[in-house]
DNA sequence: CAAACACTTGAACATTCATTCAGGTATCAC
DNA sequence: GTGATACCTGAATGAATGTTCAAGTGTTTG
């Protein structure tokens, strides 16, 4: 039984030996992959895609940014596989890659969903 | 039954009424929650807290940050509510507030230990 | 009371990042 | 081929962000 690497509950510290701290590499990587999610018209990008695959044009006036914006941002979700694509001519259409990404939206609006008592400090 | 905040799996559309894209607003609270996960040392942070609860200073020397750096840091988990605190004395303990944490933790680590197949255009 | 301690706060600085703009590639219609 | 379409790319600009540094609160100790 592996120790770095485990995908249980309880595993968030059992990357680094002693004190039980991700390493640093691993935080790395979460904060990659959570920055990419950081970002308000990326998921105005994913929630479009979540009904439907949709070309890049047609994503752009969904979300009402320019093409070359879209793309740019297409790109950052390809690199974090949270998207995939399928090229038709000269058209290329976009969607989800996986369930993580409703899970992870489900997970963060029932936190954010939670009663927020004290946090002053 | 209200169509806005729902929380079933596919509700990341349901916000908006028409194409089923977030509203900006939402769109802007998920952007603004995982920008937070979103760097290396918060995670750092936050998966010493999930072994133990912490003081501030035993959090800066475990994850080899100033006590300054921390407590910054620990100011937006904090408004996140991420972590609680408990004041002693002089001292104030961290811990981690709840599951969800967890949750997005294992959720993020499926999809990145993904095999990654073809991504480039 | 004074000094030490634990932690927080605000300003400054450097870095990172998302958009815009101009231009580039590839495909289709005529 | 020519022009139009659909999309991608690179440099540049302005905004957002994390750390450092210096200073400030509140608490405990002698």
């Amino acid at each position: 039984m592996s120790v770095s690497e485990d995908k249980t509950l309880q595993a968030m510290g059992e990357d680094a030996p002693v004190s039980g701290i991700l390493s640093v590499e691993k935080a790395q990587r979460m904060a990659e992959f959570f920055g990419v999610l950081g970002d308000p018209n990326r998921w105005r990008i994913l929630s479009a895609l979540a009904s439907q695959e949709l070309r890049v044009g047609e994503l752009a006036e969904a979300v009402e940014m320019s093409e070359s914006a879209v793309s740019h941002q297409l790109r950052v979700l390809r690199t974090m596989r949270l998207v995939s694509y399928r090229k038709r001519g000269r058209n290329v259409y976009y969607c989800l890659k996986d369930k993580h990404i409703f899970n992870l939206y489900q997970e963060a609006s029932e936190h954010l969903d939670e009663p927020d008592d004290d946090v002053s400090l």
